[in-house]
DNA sequence: CTTGATTATGAACGGCGTTCAATATACGTT
DNA sequence: AACGTATATTGAACGCCGTTCATAATCAAG
């Protein structure tokens, strides 16, 4: 019940977020407790209270790295010819990631702040960033500079393929294999981005 | 500590919902407890394992009531002269219930079983009865008879504007307004009906 | 009236997030 | 080297949670 000089408030914070990691993508998001990290750790669940705020603050700042490990994979797969095959790849980027740490995932989407809570800025600047590839992808469809719309129509597409992924993952949409969910992410896709051509090039 | 006779397990069953539904309205989805479900009827904690398995069964129960509630708020809204005519129609009624009941549509949709336990059949069956009116709205672009291509574009859809209701309700896309909710909706609506149009007429 | 089936009870269990007085250690000062 | 102070860690404690179950009270049937 003591100071112990064993690590600095930055290693407790970096153990106890791959400790957070690890339980996550082992046993998933209900065995995310408190009393598990830190025993994880080697400390007692106090000692956690003095690196982060509460619980909710360590799943934010575990999110946090999911987006950063998200947006890691998906960049590299930037240069593309259209913004359909470009959106392709994105696509698949995403999908892998679902696939690779699903219960990463999980808590990413699924974890909610008690209502009308915001969360901090640092985190929308990592939401941000992902979406930035998502209008990276779109923006040739747009007149040169047209950043809100481009913004706009990235975020629906975003919100889109997240509305397929987490009904289907919480079994909401009779969806039942990996397959249909590749089906209907593509389908949103294509259908929007033919819908966009279309309808920018009348205006 | 005894039998009452005060309520035949249909009341009892009948009360808990609607207490249920009350606490979630008011106080939102934290609020649902087994011991204020228990309290607000005037029973014990124990009473309400006899009614129903456990409380995500509770939960289970009081979503498909929602879904219900959700079902008749839209049916009247079908007669429409075009797909994006009804499309709209519908929307509406999705924002106005999500306006209306913000706390029964975050329960309906946050909140999931443990993972890999499906929902039940008299659930999934109240599910399809919602998305069978996105796919009456949507079947005139659809050759006579296509139905599994119907529900597919429906799915697409209601998934689609599940995500972004979703998104936005968690203060995980920047988005603060309803009306940008809105306008992301109809983006959303509009563009992918007309790549719909323009890529089934092309087949 | 007696008996047996049924139903509500509420204490109890283990677990949760979180707090905080107590304490053992490290460090700056003398 | 010794002391005193600041600080990091503890773990018991609080009030919740979902869930279980022996007990007891009531009803219905004989």
């Amino acid at each position: 019940m003591a100071r112990r000089a064993d690590h600095s408030r930055e290693e407790l914070y970096e153990n106890a977020l791959q400790a957070a990691r690890q339980i996550v993508e082992a046993d998933g998001y209900r065995a995310l407790t408190a009393r598990n990290v830190a025993d994880a750790i080697g400390y007692s669940p106090g000692t956690l209270y003095n690196v982060f705020e509460n619980l909710d603050d360590l799943i934010v700042h575990l999110n946090g790295r999911t987006l950063d490990t998200l947006h890691d994979r998906l960049a590299p797969q930037q240069q593309a010819e259209t913004p359909e095959a470009a959106l392709g790849k994105l696509l698949d980027g995403y999908l892998g990631f679902l696939e690779a740490h699903p219960n990463l995932w999980n808590v990413l989407f699924e974890y909610s702040l008690p209502r009308g809570q915001q969360p901090p800025d640092w985190y929308t600047r990592k939401v941000n960033k992902v979406l930035g590839l998502l209008e990276a992808a779109l923006s040739p469809l747009f007149p040169d500079g047209d950043s809100d719309a481009t913004g706009h129509a990235a975020r629906i597409l975003w919100a889109g393929l997240h509305g397929i992924c987490s009904l289907s993952d919480s079994g909401k949409l009779q969806v039942v294999t990996t397959q249909s969910v590749r089906a209907m992410a593509e389908g949103l896709v294509a259908n929007y981005v033919t819908g966009l051509r279309v309808n920018l090039g009348r205006q």
